[in-house]
DNA sequence: TCGATATAGAACACGTTGTACGATTTTATT
DNA sequence: AATAAAATCGTACAACGTGTTCTATATCGA
């Protein structure tokens, strides 16, 4: 790919993150994102479509890369849930700077939605150990609603707590 | 209050309720919601400061009604959880029309925000019934991220189970 | 009936989106 | 170094959305 290419994809990806700590999202336009990644209009709309493009762009830039290992390598595959919890939140620790920022400003919700994606494939491919009553189907989107609630709540809390004790409160919660 | 007033803001909260049914609040326009309505624009600006004021308006006079009698009413302080929760189902179900439509849309996401404050209302009032080594914070956002999961799931499946036995599944979910 | 008030409707200023196009700069290749 | 291809710039533009202002008209409550 064009060099020219790869530095206004990245000058727009990180003035939009930047943008979205401080705004949310409906309230930051084209014009704010071209300024502060100093590019011309015409260019940004060959780059992205829509601003929605973006943000979706911008998702899988970030999300991708920390969940990639929880969700394909082998290694990781037998590993107890608790543990598994425990990597993704630490992954998005390790993300910090991209990533809290994003979750606790008025986009949170927004982004938490992407997030919410992820968390259906980690708990469908883990939705066996779980022994209950009630069908698969509603315990998948309560794991997935809680747990995304447990990552709201940690950011609020400016992730503070250590990721391996957030994952024994969930666990410990849910059994 | 005059009996225009009142007919105008009906129109309108009408109007706008079935818009958001078939589009996402974002993509109607104050223009899409005073024609359906059959009203003129400097009507709509006397009744509603903005289109987000109307939302929340909107919001009020569904989910006030809705959970007035969990929040407030003395005789079903006593409740057990799942009985006091089956109850919310059932009331969501009673305004179904109202009610499932919005949820189930493109614009469901963004009624629920409105809906979780209420369940946090809701679950600080019981949050001492809960008996755990996570802390208290920790649970109520658990309760009301897993509860509004719920909510979700059975709206998606057009709210087809009985309240009562949805709200055994959240109960033995949690326990 | 009559004064007060709600509404209609149009015009307006302003910001945003996405497109179009020619001029300019940078890249990869020879 | 020369060249063709491709990315970028920047401006202009049409279409649309928001919220305000104003006047004439219709409707209300007393």
């Amino acid at each position: 790919m064009d060099r020219r290419q790869k530095k206004t994809r990245n000058a727009i990806l990180k003035a939009f993150g930047e943008l979205l700590e401080k705004r949310r999202y409906e309230r930051i336009s084209v014009q704010d994102i071209i300024e502060k990644a100093d590019v011309g209009r015409s260019t940004f709309y060959a780059h992205f479509e829509t601003k929605d493009a973006l943000l979706k762009a911008l998702c899988s830039d970030i999300f991708d890369h920390i969940f990639e290992g929880e969700a394909c390598e082998y290694p990781l595959k037998n590993e107890g849930l608790e543990a598994t919890l425990a990597h993704i939140l630490w992954h998005l620790k390790e993300h910090q700077t991209n990533v809290m920022g994003l979750l606790a400003s008025e986009s949170g919700e927004l982004l938490m939605q992407y997030v919410k994606e992820y968390l259906y494939l980690l708990f469908q491919r883990r939705i066996k150990e779980f022994q209950t009553q009630a069908p698969e189907d509603f315990l998948l989107h309560h794991l997935v609603g809680a747990f995304a609630a447990t990552v709201s709540w940690w950011v609020k809390r400016d992730m503070k707590d250590e990721p391996a004790l957030v994952a024994r409160y969930f666990v410990q919660v849910i059994k």
